[in-house]
DNA sequence: TATTAACCCATGATATCCCATATATATGTA
DNA sequence: TACATATATATGGGATATCATGGGTTAATA
């Protein structure tokens, strides 16, 4: 699993160590890293080849002109297979740099599955926003059971 | 997989660099590039002859007289099985520079088991919608299939 | 013979490789 | 606890290889 947080920097290469928890995950399961656009976020995000080859073969499930094949299509065209240098560092395409807007910095947040990079500033909205969501909200229920998951997916 | 998105050159003998990840790919797995007229857009497709052969075992599991048998014999009639030269392109026919609006400019977009190429209007066009569609419907709420995941959550 | 594909080599930009050094984390010892 | 040593990780920079592209020469074709 991808997790812990980690600010390494970018040199001037756009070079940037990818943290080395994260390398040994992809090593054990002899798996490639591909970062891609966050849908979501203005951040990049990082996962295995293995995860991405499912969003390929959920392409194939769908009407192939439907807006959520469409989306995928983007996706997969903004997404790059990385290759590691003997430091265990990867460049950054440089169209996920401007996307994120990254500058010298790199926060790397691990989510389980796949992980995020995000610029310090919106790395630290991020922050902000989900602490002031937690003191309004109080923490979220855990759902460990998988029957409860299983129902929430359901539900969806 | 055929992933990312690349602006090539197309020169004055109609020769342009396939990228060299999309190369990789083909050489990795001993396959032929076959390009064709997208059924469903104003580009060009490529792929590989093994997923070509899969088109066309397809057909004889169809109505030979049926609609979708015709267009996809059409779809064959317009493949062309490309060669590349020492530096990696390929010369693109006139058919499919045609069909495709292709001048001197050509947009490489991966979208996994294939990938497109535009002309670069095109391309803005499509990325244009996609974007659209991304901001007024949000991301596809669940983009893997609830089998797969509930594959997953038991699998943890 | 005219046209076009196939083959060859050249070049600038950039990615990749390799080695050196700094920083951080862990481990051992007093 | 405090400090020293060892190990792993992160970073810097220069040499080398690869990529996209241009252009010329030969071979095929019609």
């Amino acid at each position: 699993m991808f997790l812990s947080t980690s600010h390494n920097k970018i040199d001037l290469k756009c070079r940037v160590s990818i943290p080395a928890s994260y390398r040994l995950k992809l090593e054990k399961e002899g798996e490639q890293l591909i970062l891609f656009k966050s849908l979501r976020f203005k951040c990049i995000e990082g996962t295995t080849s293995n995860r991405m080859q499912r969003y390929i073969d959920a392409i194939d499930e769908l009407d192939a002109l439907s807006d959520e094949a469409f989306i995928l299509r983007m996706m997969m065209a903004d997404s790059f297979e990385m290759k590691f240098d003997s430091g265990g560092r990867v460049i950054i395409p440089e169209i996920l740099i401007n996307f994120a807007q990254l500058n010298d910095k790199a926060v790397f947040m691990g989510i389980g599955e796949s992980f995020y990079i995000w610029s310090p500033s919106e790395y630290q909205n991020q922050y902000n926003h989900s602490q002031k969501v937690l003191k309004e909200k109080g923490p979220p229920k855990l759902i460990l059971s998988k029957k409860k998951i299983l129902k929430d997916i359901n539900n969806d």
